[in-house]
DNA sequence: CGCTAACGTGAACGCTCACTAACACCACCC
DNA sequence: GGGTGGTGTTAGTGAGCGTTCACGTTAGCG
């Protein structure tokens, strides 16, 4: 890893400012390529395709966060210790990569077959860590119920990208976690 | 307004489902027509553009949520009941309308500048019906606490359209209206 | 020094797609 | 019965875009 960030970095990082902001079929390879000061296909040497970097970037985020997760869940043997952990660690990638969060889950229709299921696969493995903790902390009432209640932990985490954006960080954070916390306790009704 | 659904609200109902799956640029107008049993270009006979059917079907959302939202800030005088209440409505609305809820927020940036700023504006007065009940029931710490806490809880409501999508409504709903009460109640840490 | 590989450019190609134009059918009504 | 407005069709047009191609430049290296 160089200590510069590389080309194919810096156009990474400019086509999620861009697919966040207008949509992967809103961006143009000339609007990206002009984003990081080179012109349309030079984008071709470092990637296959359009659809291709989009892949990267997808399969970068799920990888990373499925990692996270993992991690945690070889740390923690308390399940609701886990929650916590995982609660912390979600909330700070959500609010610190605003556009890969709104990329991942609102353009993965436009990856490939193949690149979409292995993304499929590695948020189904996320998610089954956070079902997992939930049931085994005995707060869902069911499989279906536990798996509910993630996806909407993940909404509720994840919606200060999606709105206004440019809320702080340190304001929204704290909020986000008490939130989120409570909102999972409470899940079985 | 006729028994039988018209034409109209035959291509507003079908274009929703594309747009929600496939995203607006990823759905052609001929696809629409062909959708509901007309072919392409007969459209124009009913909206003047591919734009301004989205911009109708976004208006009509934000029209009746806010619409929705002043009856029962009419009816509640208690904030927390009144929340109670929001909380109720909005979850019904986004597991009933799961496409709509989909398009709403996924491809507002695609909405032509002056309809935009009409949705835009309509969702503000709703966002705000919602952060006034949270400060006159003293649930969050200040304007911008209340914002993100109101924006959280629409991110936890309408999760379930986002993901897997074909879980039960009768499953989901109380699942998700508790965790958007309790989580409501935790924000001010 | 020449060979090579990496990286970039502008021009061209081919396809999709929103939108328009010209025409047809049909219900309705005076 | 003829005019009229609503609703459809097919063919065409022009623009945008992803991708490829042929070519130029530069850096490293035997």
């Amino acid at each position: 890893m160089p200590v510069t960030t590389s080309r194919r970095e810096q156009i990474l990082t400019e086509a999620a400012r861009l697919f966040a902001r207008h949509g992967f079929h809103g961006v143009s390879i000339d609007g990206i390529g002009a984003a990081v000061g080179v012109s349309g296909p030079a984008l071709y040497r470092h990637f296959p395709s359009k659809e291709g970097l989009l892949a990267e970037m997808l399969v970068g985020i799920s990888e990373h966060l499925l990692a996270g997760g993992q991690e945690l869940a070889a740390e923690h043997a308390d399940p609701v210790a886990l929650l916590d952990a995982l609660v912390a660690f979600h909330t700070d990638f959500a609010l610190r990569q605003p556009e890969l969060i709104t990329v991942q889950d609102r353009d993965l229709a436009n990856l490939p077959d193949p690149s979409r299921r292995r993304v499929r696969g590695l948020q189904r493995a996320y998610v089954e860590i956070w079902v997992d903790a939930l049931r085994r902390a005995d707060l869902a009432a069911g499989e279906e119920a536990a798996r509910v209640a993630a996806h909407g932990a993940f909404g509720l985490m994840n919606s200060t990208p999606r709105s206004a954006g440019h809320t702080r960080g340190d304001v929204a954070a704290p909020v986000l976690v008490a939130m989120t916390r409570a909102a999972l306790r409470a899940s079985p009704v």
